[in-house]
DNA sequence: GTATGTGCAAAGGTTTTGCCCCAAC
DNA sequence: GTTGGGGCAAAACCTTTGCACATAC
């Protein structure tokens, strides 16, 4: 887990690189931007607006998800689609897959880079060049297990 | 790939199965479930609602979302959501990967036995016991990624 | 100053729900 | 005959879009 110091600064070379690219960096991008950097799990659209909202009182949804799409273009931020309908976004930090207790909705980061590996050559041999990859594996917690098993 | 024969029969047999479970086994039930049984890619609900009214004219797509919310719970189809606003729904049979095309949306399917097990063990080191999972690999299929190069 | 970004409101598309009738058991 | 399931229409839901105004560069 990075520190709030490393965090800030990530943000800040984030902005640069978006200015780099002919992006204009505004209060509302810098807020959006903090927030799923600070956040250690995953949010949805609607929570990273209210939690914006707080800075920004007048930010509309829309800015929200145009922000989140332009971020997605840079590969800055990935999207999940874990249940229902709808998605959540995390900080783009390294190849790593998820755990999702289908019960209790936790969301649980792990990593497997043999498996990373492994999918990249499989798919070459389908012609594939793959540029992201999502892994999810659903099932019971260990709370979840142990409250079904009574 | 199954032969016809192979799939009437499996749809018989889920439809006992669902029979025993208390559900009712309509017309639009067996329907939907052969669409899916027969189809060997992937569907939109859309799609199958498509092709279910050829049989069904007065069929309503709120049957078809209900039928698959069904099937789903009984584990019966597995729901993707693969990009943009919908989901696609296949028979669930046996453990696969999906690749995805960004491109052009094709989807191609992939075993990866050793890799399946591999999650499964690291799920468990996490205390997750696994139902089910989701593998999706993205990138350019081979011929989108000729096209970009030129 | 100019082009990009924003807020607002309205539209868009997919999925869900309520209600009454119908049909599987 | 009961009770679960279906059709229809409307609602709900999240996301996208159009447009005029604001603001980062």
């Amino acid at each position: 887990m990075k520190d709030r110091k490393a965090k800030q600064q990530e943000v800040g070379q984030i902005a640069a690189q978006l200015r780099q690219q002919g992006n204009r960096v505004t209060p509302q991008r810098r807020a959006i931007l903090r927030i799923i950097q600070e956040q250690e799990g995953h949010l949805s659209a609607d929570e990273i607006y209210y939690l914006a909202r707080r800075e920004i009182p007048r930010l509309s949804l829309s800015t929200v998800y145009r922000t989140l799409d332009l971020l997605k273009d840079l590969h800055l931020v990935s999207e999940l689609h874990l249940a229902g309908n709808h998605y959540l976004y995390e900080a783009q930090s390294g190849e790593h897959q998820h755990l999702v207790c289908v019960s209790c909705g936790k969301v649980v980061e792990f990593q497997c880079p043999h498996c990373s590996e492994t999918h990249r050559q499989l798919a070459g041999r389908h012609g594939f060049k793959i540029t992201g990859s999502r892994v999810e594996l659903f099932g019971y917690c260990q709370e979840c297990t142990s409250a079904r098993s009574n």
